[in-house]
DNA sequence: ATAGGGTTAG
């Protein structure tokens, strides 16, 4: 969560407007009339019958219906075969993929150079390159394309070395062939080898320049942060006349973006004259990775204005902003707009959706958007584990992580971070250790720096620090900040102060600029009653610059977002919000509340030295949304910062005074408290 | 028919 950390200020103000935009765009959208269903006459099934249904089936993208008649035909058609292929090309369907070739065999059809490229793709596409590897030793003739997908196909997948080999056995190279191996290059994070082969082929080469070639030696640049390379390229495409084409255009946005400025990709971006949707995505998701997602929904809003038809990549850049910034209201209705358009379920914009939801704390619409995929990705998988183990229910994030080993999906790395979590917050420390030393023993996989901070938050929040300490002796790479950051969050709980000035001197090197290591050790010292060197950490602090960041809360209510600091006075209803805080108060001391006073101690690393802890931002924030709700009415809160100890205390008590169901989602993590309790058990 | 834009965590 990184993002909202670094992100929100400013811009939540303008988040009304957007909403304003969106309501009127939403609204003028029309829904797609559904064709009501022909009456069909009973008709026997000849085989003309079956292929007609067929292709409906195929026109409907209703893939495993079609896999189903297709094994009631003998011999279909060889079009059918591609189609059929194409489709499951389009849904990286492989077991489908796979049937439909079982088919091709068994009816010993003899598949032509087009039919075994399509399979080529298809399986290269769904990422089983053996299978690929296999047709492509198989066929009997072959022409560029098949080296071409084959190639492609190996380096789509980070499988460099074997593309680089098979580039260097190629017969002949086109256009085609140089692309994808460049691109390969600059997608795997080695731009210096793609500009290298760009060069290569400029010099053997005597052809006209490609746009598609020259777009990859632009990312090459964007990549390697070399303006300079970059704008070498960008002098020989107007040279060359290619200064209209979109493809080139985007690769020039991406460009400007990353390494140059965004004013300058808007620029780009404004000169393109055919504007197809790839530019309008990429020059969105720019927006969106500068943190300027005001701008960044301004842009899609326009561009559902303009007619273009968005496609996956547009959702999963505009979904991800809204799980960003917990923008739910904007995710579902994206979402709405996804249905309408005949989104499919099989592509990676579900995945998008899945991450969304779980991002905004409804992981009940993102298991339903699970549940409804035919073949959940990792992407999915993982994010609904992980949506799991941030809301307070690491049981369910085990349960569906044992499921997706019975899927036979292979987990990754980033599923792990997943699990590990869901342990952590869990506190099952020797499960956690238990999950840790498969990821290597049983799946494989080489233990990540995520890996290792993760396991080190777990065993230090449990207080279990020589086992921590040993592991990090012993691990093979350098310890990174999330690792002492978590081992000094440990060593906050426990009080261990000697451990603690370790992992501070560490953090002190890396980051010095980060204000929450000065203030959890400020908040240590403060424990241990050490006040001169609290003293001495403020001191540090003020003499090197760095400023706590302003903690602030924020809340949806009836689709308006009403932002809260920390002692806020400028919302039209705080004189309420006060006086029922005064009243909930109140409330809170017979039930048997104690504020903690000591704000030192208990700030943990978010707002200014306030006394009032009654003001703290998510108290505000809380307390106005259950005055502007009717009873009983689910209370959700977002905070830029983590939680502080004393607000988490008050919002136990509240939820049990108002009964409500109160969520507040932290920068790292989620609080659903009911009924006096909440779902991280103190556990953050 | 193979080539530009995308997602998951700390």
């Amino acid at each position: 969560m990184k993002s909202i950390n670094s992100r929100i200020s400013h811009s939540l103000s303008l988040f009304h407007k957007n909403r304003a935009i969106f309501a009127s765009w939403f609204s003028s959208q029309t829904q797609i009339h559904k064709h009501s269903p022909r009456k069909t006459f009973f008709k026997p099934n000849t085989k003309d019958n079956l292929i007609n249904q067929l292709h409906n089936l195929c026109n409907q993208k209703r893939l495993k219906e079609a896999i189903q008649i297709l094994n009631q035909i003998e011999k279909p058609p060889a079009s059918l075969y591609s189609t059929l292929i194409q489709l499951c090309c389009q849904n990286r369907a492989l077991n489908e993929g796979k049937s439909v070739h079982q088919h091709i065999k068994i009816s010993g059809f003899s598949a032509g150079l087009v039919i075994c490229n399509r399979l080529l793709d298809m399986y290269a596409k769904c990422g089983s390159l053996a299978d690929a590897q296999n047709v492509f030793d198989e066929m009997s003739e072959r022409d560029l394309c098949s080296w071409n997908t084959l190639m492609s196909g190996y380096a789509k997948m980070g499988m460099l070395k074997e593309a680089n080999k098979l580039f260097d056995e190629m017969p002949e190279r086109d256009n085609f062939s140089w692309t994808a191996m460049i691109s390969g290059y600059v997608r795997f994070d080695r731009p210096k080898e793609a500009l290298e082969l760009y060069r290569m082929k400029e010099m053997s080469m005597v052809s006209k320049l490609n746009k598609f070639t020259v777009s990859s030696a632009i990312a090459a640049s964007a990549a390697m942060g070399c303006l300079t390379t970059g704008k070498e390229i960008h002098g020989r495409i107007t040279r060359a006349g290619l200064d209209l084409d979109e493809v080139v255009w985007s690769a020039l946005m991406d460009m400007y973006g990353k390494c140059g400025s965004i004013e300058e990709a808007r620029r780009v971006f404004d000169k393109i004259v055919d504007r197809d949707i790839v530019s309008w995505t990429a020059m969105i998701d720019r927006y969106f990775e500068d943190g300027r997602w005001e701008e960044g929904f301004e842009l899609f809003s326009e561009l559902m204005k303009s007619g273009i038809r968005p496609n996956e990549f547009t959702f999963a850049g505009v979904l991800n902003a809204c799980a960003d910034h917990a923008a739910e209201e904007i995710g579902k209705q994206v979402h709405g707009c996804m249905t309408r358009l005949g989104f499919n379920p099989f592509s990676f914009a579900a995945s998008a959706l899945v991450h969304m939801y779980s991002k905004c704390g409804n992981v009940e619409n993102a298991k339903r958007v699970f549940n409804g995929m035919p073949l959940p990705d990792l992407v999915s998988w993982t994010s609904l584990i992980t949506g799991y183990a941030q809301n307070g229910q690491p049981e369910e994030a085990l349960e569906y992580f044992e499921l997706l080993l019975k899927s036979g999906t292979k987990p990754d790395h980033i599923t792990f971070v997943g699990v590990l979590s869901a342990c952590t917050h869990a506190g099952l420390v020797d499960k956690g250790l238990e999950y840790f030393h498969s990821i290597k023993d049983r799946h494989g996989l080489t233990h990540t720096a995520d890996h290792y901070a993760c396991i080190i938050d777990l065993l230090a929040r449990s207080g279990r620090f020589q086992e921590a300490e040993n592991i990090i002796v012993k691990m093979p790479m350098k310890p990174d900040k999330f690792l002492w950051a978590s081992l000094l969050g440990g060593c906050r709980i426990h009080g261990n102060l000697e451990l603690a000035e370790k992992a501070a001197e560490a953090l002190f090197e890396i980051e010095p600029e980060n204000p929450a290591t000065y203030v959890t050790m400020a908040n240590i010292y403060a424990t241990a009653g050490r006040w001169d060197e609290v003293a001495k950490i403020r001191k540090k602090m003020d003499d090197k610059g760095v400023v706590k960041k302003p903690g602030l809360s924020w809340i949806e209510v009836k689709r308006e977002l009403h932002v809260f600091l920390v002692g806020d006075t400028t919302h039209p209803k705080s004189k309420e919000i006060n006086e029922f805080l005064v009243k909930l108060s109140k409330r809170m001391r017979e039930e048997g509340y104690v504020p903690n006073t000591n704000f030192v101690l208990h700030d943990v690393e978010e707002e200014q030295k306030e006394q009032n802890l009654s003001y703290h931002s998510e108290k505000l924030a809380v307390a106005f949304g259950i005055i502007a709700t009717p009873p009983g009415t689910p209370i959700k809160v977002f905070k830029n910062l983590r939680t502080c100890v004393d607000c988490h205390n008050a919002i136990k008590y509240i939820s049990k005074i108002v009964d409500r169901k109160i969520t507040v989602r932290d920068s790292n993590r989620f609080h659903c408290f009911e009924d006096g309790n909440c779902s991280c058990r103190d556990y953050w």
